[in-house]
DNA sequence: TTGATATCCCGTCTTCAGGGGGATATGGAT
DNA sequence: ATCCATATCCCCCTGAAGACGGGATATCAA
């Protein structure tokens, strides 16, 4: 359909949208409140990645809405897909549930922002241009999350200098080059990595990490 | 003054503003907007953290506007010293310039979010409103940041294997660690190593993971 | 005066890290 | 057809790191 047509974007110069959600009322009430406000065009919607995977470079949208909990490959997952097929497309989350680790994984994966799907028509055509324009939207609630996830948590069992150190070992540090650079000796810093181990309830390097980085002592 | 009523909030229960800023011209015209807007009222405006120190506690308000480049001790590093005194308040960040490395350290010191000067005094108050109810503002700037800093650089001279194998280094794993969970040999993980250490042009973990760090590659 | 912190010291034994040299197979680009 | 990147695997070596055990000393706050 339109084969020729393919290099030029939409006459009246629109910001074209491509919807993929399964939920056929969100969908439809989201294209609907989108292609009724001027300079916003849903050029396509599906229903799940399957569905989108062999249009979507046809449909060369500005902006992709994408929802996190897709049937078959999820939204998330299909992020990596998707920017292959349309590199120059900014993805925007759209989710009910905001999860930590869903919401992280999606930004990591290359989507440029996050819309809770009960916003107003006016607050996504807003998202929407302020992603085109660079800005990056958040929702209040995901730049919490993002927020909190700087935040260490102030209830370590690690003193300061065991913090210190772990925060070396994070950097990939060997345990001399830690000394070298606290201008302490080497058996400090065993010393320190042993009380480490012992109040993290670890024994090694790895298990010490992954426990610090997920209770934010570093 | 009014040393007796520490312990009440101001009667009208309006949100208390303390603003941290060498800019008078900043300073006062941004605490006059707050001061017309219903529900907030700035209680004390401070030119440097030491005019502030030993007045905090008795202001005891519930925001802290900070600018992040002040005279002697800068906002970012106050930011602790603060949050030991009024350990309650949030603390929202002043500045025109958006830097990087030192939003993400005010952040990581504890402060809730960040505010641009040349805001209006509607945003300001929303802002504020937001962070009491625990939202967390976030400019478009900021928030532009905060997603970028999620977003891999995909011009990694990496290959997908290699970025997967320095991912786990970053995790702390040992090379045989990484051959198990990877389901590869250790040989096979050596070798992926020695060509990561040659293609980033480093001889160790630590400078690996800090080159890969700094330009986004994991 | 007890406990936490921070510093330093001794041992042993195993594993790991980094550097060197290779090989093989696949698949894409020229 | 040939090169190149990728991904896999194999061998060698040395020195450092890591995990385990046992200590000591000084400070400082509760």
């Amino acid at each position: 359909m339109k084969k020729n047509s393919i290099p030029e974007k939409n006459a009246d110069m629109s910001i074209t949208v491509v919807m993929i959600e399964d939920d056929i009322t969100i969908r439809e009430g989201i294209a609907y409140l989108i292609n009724n406000t001027d300079g916003y065009k849903v050029v396509n919607q599906y229903g799940s990645y399957a569905d989108a995977e062999n249009n979507l470079a046809r449909d060369n949208p500005d902006v992709i809405l994408l929802d996190i909990e897709l049937p078959g490959i999820s939204g998330v997952d299909a992020i990596p897909a998707i920017k292959r097929k349309v590199p120059a497309a900014y993805i925007l989350m759209l989710t009910v549930y905001e999860n930590e680790q869903t919401i992280f994984k999606a930004l990591n994966n290359g989507a440029s922002g996050y819309l809770t799907k009960n916003m107003t028509a006016a607050k996504i055509t807003d998202a929407i241009k302020e992603v085109m324009e660079g800005g990056g939207p958040m929702s209040a609630g995901i730049a919490k999350l993002v927020i909190s996830s700087f935040q260490k948590n102030t209830e370590t069992p690690l003193s300061k200098r065991e913090t210190e150190v772990l925060e070396q070992i994070s950097e990939g540090k060997s345990r001399s080059k830690i000394a070298r650079d606290l201008f302490i000796d080497l058996e400090t810093v065993k010393t320190h990595i042993k009380n480490i181990y012992y109040k993290l309830d670890v024994n090694s390097k790895e298990d010490a990490l992954k426990v610090a980085r997920k209770t934010r002592l570093i």
